[in-house]
Parts: C-alpha cells; structure tokens; sequence
DNA sequence: GGAAACTCTGAATCATGGTTCACTGCTTCC
DNA sequence: GGAAGCAGTGAACCATGATTCAGAGTTTCC
C-alpha cells in the first residue's frame, strides 16, 4: 500500500466532479441536450475530454446526472409548496405560480427538463420525473376531495392533466420570450388549472 | 430526346414513393424514430437503402413527410369534429372521445406524433403540429365564449392547456395496454377537459 | 434491335462524436 | 528522495448510420 486517497484529495476530486455536472447543465440549459457533446463540456469545466471519463462511464451517465439534480430541486420545491400550509385549492393555486415562475426564470434549463429533445436514457428520467409530478398532484387533488373543496374525479388523471397543462403552456412562452406578457401569462394559467381540478372561481 | 417518362412509369415511381412513406411510418410506429434507420426502412419498403434518396434528398426529408402526412390526418380528423354539428361543448365532448380513440388504437403512431425522441427537424414540425392544435380548441372554446356556454376565459392559454392535458393523459396508456380501462379513461378525462374549459358538469 | 436515359443496387465512403490509451505529471508514503 | 499508483491530457481509435456512386438492369423511342 503505496498510495492512499486523503480527505483533502478526496474533496478535490468530489469538488470537480460537482464543477463538471454544474458546467454540463450550464452547457444543456444554453444549447440543449443534441448539442451538448463531451467535447464542449469538457471545454466549458476547463477539462480534457478524456477526464470525463474519470468521474462518469459514459456521457448517457452524466447526461443522466445533469437531468437528476435538475429535476429533484424542481419536484421538491413543487413538494414543498403542495405539502406546505393552506388549504389543498391555496396550495395548487401557489403550486402553478411557483413551478411556472422559476421556468421563465432558467427557460432554457426548463426547457431541457420538460421537452427539449434527449437521448432515450434521458427520456426515461424525464418520464419517471413527471410521474412525480403526477403523484405530487394527485395527493393534493385527493386532499381536496377529502375537504369537500374539490369535486369528485379521477384524481391520476386530474394529475396528468394538470402536468401536461402546465408543460404545453409553458413551452411556447418559453422558446418566445415576452418578458411583461409573463403576469397575465400566470394568472390565465392559474385561473385554468383552478377550473380543471374544479376549485370554485376566485 | 429519346426518354420521357410514361404515365405508367411515372405513376409507378409514385406508387413507390407512397410505398416508402407508408412502410417507414409502419417501422416508426413500431420502433420510435430513433430506431427507424434508412437500412430498417429501405429493407421494409423491399428496396436497396440507396433506393431510398430518388425519392427524398435526406433522411430527414423522409422523416418530415412521415410526421406531415400522419399529422395532417390527424387535425383534419379533429378539425372536422370541431367545427362540425353540435354546440361547441358537445364537439369537444366528441372532439377528445374521438381524438383519444384514435390515439389508443394505433398507440405506436401515437406516442411517435406525441412524445417520442426524434430528430430536431420532426421536433419542428411537432411544435407547428401543436400549434395547429392549439388554434383548433382556441376556436371552439371561443365560440362557447360567445354564445355563452363556457366562462370568460383566455382562449388561448385554455387551448394550449386542452393540447397538453390531452396528450400527457394519453403517453402512459399509450405504454402500458391496459384495455378494459379504456373506456374509465376516456369519461374521467372528458370529464378533466370540460372543468378546465368550464363547461357545466353534466 | 439498339442507343440513350433512367432506376435500382449495395458495398464503399464519409461524418460525427463518443471512447480509449499511452504518456505526462502529481500525490502518497516509506 | 524515490518507487508506486493515480489523475489529467488529447490525439487516435472506433462504431454507427447516413450518403454516395459505379455498375447492372429497365424502359423508351427510333
């Protein structure tokens, strides 16, 4: 035993790992996943192309990383707005507000998670990232139902609806960017989300 | 001049022509457009791969006829139940019944018109296809408008969010065959598309 | 029949971009 | 200090799949 990681050469190499799945999602969210190959990421981290290697065994590895952490920080932030306090129509109501926000706020990085085209292995995260967002959705559906705030419905498909409704809704605007359109852009989307899940008009 | 073409070689040439187009979007509706190779194709069609380019420039060309043709079907299918008989609620009522009919009868096409990984020249045509969408539900939901059966409401933006649910409700099914639960699907989505425009329960 | 012009073939070619690897230089530990 | 082992490099390699093209086979028309 001649050589042994130590914890400062650990932290370094963890460090550049990070660097590298922070510059790849920089490089996804400019130009989209087709363009996005190891040679411009590896230039765009500073780094060799073959040091990729080092940290992931394949691109499909790291593009899968890259949808990961991007798509776990947005189902989150959605969890905690619909798990958060208010009643389940004040939660959905916040919920639209929010996820439909912080798109326009990164369109491009929204864009790559909800519709740009993908290899298949990020395909496969992204439909299993909606399916919690469905889930997400169907809970809050129910709780309404459970409160008498809602109608009765089919609260899966409910979910997929809204899921879907808000994706569609967004893309258009995201590709095109109209800066002061985005309020009314809300408040319509809002008020069309709050009539599907069958909240009483404001 | 010592060669024009018949009428019977040029209908002949047709007649390939449309061969190709039919047998490619056979293999795509069974292998997604990534797998879709020229060979694949060609070898469908029983032609030489080489075979392929006296009837289109670039795979792609290809590839955009395909999508065109199936997508044309499609919104003239919809267009026609839209602007049929009927008050606009009954034909979007008719308009979802019929358009998720087709879907869930030839899933493979469907999934590769809705959702599927293709190159960034059929992602185009996609974008116009749900724009065409989009105009067509913006019209009807006008129309309610106006004669008062919906809410008043942002034409568009419910347009846009009608396209969306319709099609995020119908990918899952669309993978996993489910049969006997066709017809729950089809009333609770019903159901999901009519709150969200506001149309009175039934 | 036969020259001209075209279609069809499929193996060779080409382009793209992921992946490997021999080499350089740094880190560890005795 | 120096041997052993690892990280970093980037040019070469390789796999995939679209595209080309020289030759073979057809069709047209005199």
């Amino acid at each position: 035993m001649a050589y042994r990681k130590t914890p400062a050469e650990i932290s370094r190499l963890e460090a550049a790992r990070e660097r590298l799945v922070a510059c790849a999602t920089s490089v996804v969210a400019e130009v989209g996943w087709s363009q996005a190959s190891v040679t411009a990421v590896a230039a765009s981290a500073g780094i060799a192309a073959g040091s990729v290697y080092q940290h992931f065994p394949s691109k499909a590895a790291l593009a899968v990383e890259v949808f990961r952490r991007a798509a776990e920080r947005e189902v989150e932030v959605l969890g905690d707005v619909l798990r958060g306090p208010g009643d389940p129509v004040e939660r959905l109501t916040r919920a639209v507000d929010v996820f439909a926000r912080r798109a326009l706020e990164n369109r491009g990085l929204a864009y790559a998670l909800l519709a740009a085209p993908a290899e298949p292995a990020v395909g496969a995260e992204r439909l299993d990232f909606r399916r919690r967002y469905r889930a997400l959705y169907a809970e809050v559906v129910r709780e309404g139902m459970a409160t008498g705030q809602l109608p009765d419905q089919n609260a899966e498909i409910t979910a997929a609806v809204l899921t879907g409704a808000i994706g569609e809704a967004l893309v258009d605007p995201l590709g095109a960017p109209d800066e002061n359109a985005t309020e009314e852009l809300l408040a319509d989307l809002t008020a069309a989300v709050l009539r599907c899940a069958g909240a009483p008009t404001a």
